[in-house]
DNA sequence: AATGCCGGGGG
DNA sequence: CCCCCGGCATT
């Protein structure tokens, strides 16, 4: 699979629209164009946001109904329109978004291997994984400047400007949005949960970022801090915000792929792709 | 030392 | 409007 996708990318750099090419009126060329396990007729429109869903996850899965995510991730197929400077070359890496861990890997199957073993602690089950890691991974591009190798065979013709940068295929990590209010504390070990949906709760280590699950919450009054120092003394007193602790572009794609960030980040701005 | 971003510039 | 950056609170 991955060895197929990484295939098509090399040979034709600039085929970038891939996740997306579900929605888009391109003739995609993918191989992979076939969504996975997705309710059909779900572009864009509403409700759930279809950022990169693996294509390389096993058409076997049951059909688990994708969980209803924070619309925002919509934006991020369409938000950016290009690149303001030259990129030539892109290259598909997935990178892990457990809270803590980052790991960056070349491929999806590695990728969800890693996930499986280290986050979700399932030793292996090779044959029929319900597609769960899909949560947790993004596809991430990284312009090949400094990652390239000497040996470039590939592109017989023009191996340089040969086409525009294209889109910086946006990658779009969850915005984790939800994740900072409603966890009052870690879920009991045990979960009795009444066996709903599959994708129902966060998992129990609290460690995974950005839990999308269908989770109505209930105003919770002691989430909110207001910092009001004891003395009423300043009118002018700044609200000093606390600042979320979402990853934003700059920490994302780095000092290097400034093109990559949402145009709010580039002007230094609160950033608008990874709100808290 | 790095990040996030408000406030305050220029074109 | 766009685009940038000094500087500062936060991490």
């Amino acid at each position: 699979m991955a060895a197929a996708a990484l295939t098509s990318l090399s040979t034709t750099p600039l085929l970038l629209g891939a996740p997306a090419a579900a929605c888009s009126p391109e003739p995609g060329l993918e191989p992979w164009k076939e969504a996975p396990a997705r309710p059909p007729g779900s572009c864009s429109s509403s409700s759930s946001a279809d950022w990169g869903w693996d294509p390389a996850s096993d058409r076997s899965s049951p059909s688990t109904p994708s969980p209803p995510l924070p619309s925002e991730a919509a934006h991020f197929l369409f938000g950016e329109p290009a690149p303001r400077k030259r990129k030539s070359s892109v290259q598909v890496l997935y990178q892990c978004l457990w809270k803590r861990c980052g790991k960056v890997l070349s491929t999806a199957s590695g990728m969800q291997r890693h996930i499986r073993l280290v986050h979700l602690g399932r030793q292996a089950e090779p044959e029929q994984s319900d597609g769960e890691e899909d949560f947790y991974y993004t596809e991430l591009d990284v312009g090949m400047d400094v990652l390239t190798d000497g040996l470039s065979s590939l592109s017989p013709g023009s191996p340089t400007a040969s086409a525009p940068p294209a889109f910086p295929r946006l990658e779009l990590p969850e915005p984790p949005i939800l994740s900072s209010l409603l966890r009052p504390l870690a879920l009991p070990p045990v979960p009795v949960l009444s066996s709903t949906a599959p994708h129902e709760v966060c998992h129990g280590d609290d460690t995974y970022q950005g839990c999308l699950a269908p989770i109505r919450l209930e105003p919770q009054p002691t989430t909110i801090r207001t910092c009001v120092p004891t003395l009423p003394s300043k009118l002018g007193a700044s609200p000093r915000k606390p600042r979320g602790e979402a990853k934003k572009c700059r920490k994302v794609y780095g000092m290097d792929h400034r093109d990559l960030w949402c145009t709010a980040c580039r002007w230094k701005k609160a950033c608008q792709r990874f709100l808290d």
